[in-house]
DNA sequence: ATGCCTCCCCGAGGGAGA
């Protein structure tokens, strides 16, 4: 089971290349971050005609995370669980029925700049909700899997200028640390599993040739149960579609499970 | 690099992104 994240910075804008995409790469599994669209104004048909199921939560202009999936979805929920006056729509998880069953959860965490303030304070809060939610995750003892944008640059190695993001919430100390708790759980960063060394990068910025010169960051990952772990085969990120027509400024991130 | 683009709102130009 092939299963993507991929930020794509607006559903309306990513009309063509994300269609292109999915016939490209033949995804069983979708998740969509930053779809900024509600769930009325989605264009599910578009999805529906290539095969694929459609869950979305929505928001007005900005955030909104999707499922896509050529398998069935049960058990859909949305919003992370922790402070019912959240409004954000960050969070979408489901069960996919394959040879046996999975559970996904779609995140797009928040961005928190200017660090420090209310937003990186906003940011710190919802990685100590995530951390509970991967809590409960790893004690059902099933493979499960958490995937999205983290807005978290894990390390020095993921930066092609790490000393230009020392004080950016994608990197500070805190945002590190608060990743490296959840994944000192027990979980299996799907694609440093994989692929060791620098120069591996999921976003560039639209500004300044950043993608020419390859000034980019690793912030989109897949988090493994070690259920799932046990089942991975593969992980790659497809960053030759930061080159194609009107991209996103992410590009997808994949793995391939035996399930 | 506290913003060089691009997205959204809509129908100007400001907020948000990372």
């Amino acid at each position: 089971m092939k299963i993507a994240t991929f930020n794509i910075n607006g559903i309306k804008a990513r009309a063509e290349a994300l269609p292109r995409w999915l016939d490209e790469s033949q995804p069983d599994v979708v998740l969509l971050q930053e779809i900024k669209s509600v769930d009325e104004n989605f264009p599910r048909e578009m999805f529906e005609e290539r095969g694929y199921n459609v869950e979305t939560h929505g928001q007005k202009s900005f955030n909104g995370v999707a499922i896509l999936s050529k398998l069935p979805l049960e058990d859909v929920t949305r919003g992370l669980p922790g402070d019912d006056e959240d409004e954000q729509a960050r969070w979408i998880e489901a069960t996919v029925i394959g040879k046996s069953a999975l559970r996904i959860c779609g995140l797009y965490l928040p961005n928190g700049n200017p660090a420090p303030g209310p937003k990186y304070d906003y940011k710190l809060a919802w990685m100590e909700r995530l951390y509970h939610r991967a809590g409960d995750l790893l004690a059902s003892e099933e493979p499960a899997l958490m995937a999205g944008d983290y807005n978290i640059i894990p390390q020095a190695e993921d930066a092609a200028r790490p000393d230009a993001w020392r004080e950016d919430a994608l990197f500070r100390p805190e945002s590190r640390a608060a990743f490296r708790k959840i994944l000192n759980l027990g979980f299996t960063e799907a694609f440093r599993a994989r692929v060791q060394g620098p120069g591996h990068y999921s976003f560039w910025d639209y500004q300044a040739g950043a993608w020419n010169k390859n000034d980019g960051i690793r912030i989109d990952h897949f988090l493994l149960t070690p259920q799932a772990a046990d089942l991975m085969r593969d992980c790659q990120i497809d960053a030759a579609v930061r080159g194609h027509e009107k991209p996103s400024d992410h590009v997808p991130v994949w793995v391939d499970l035996d399930v």
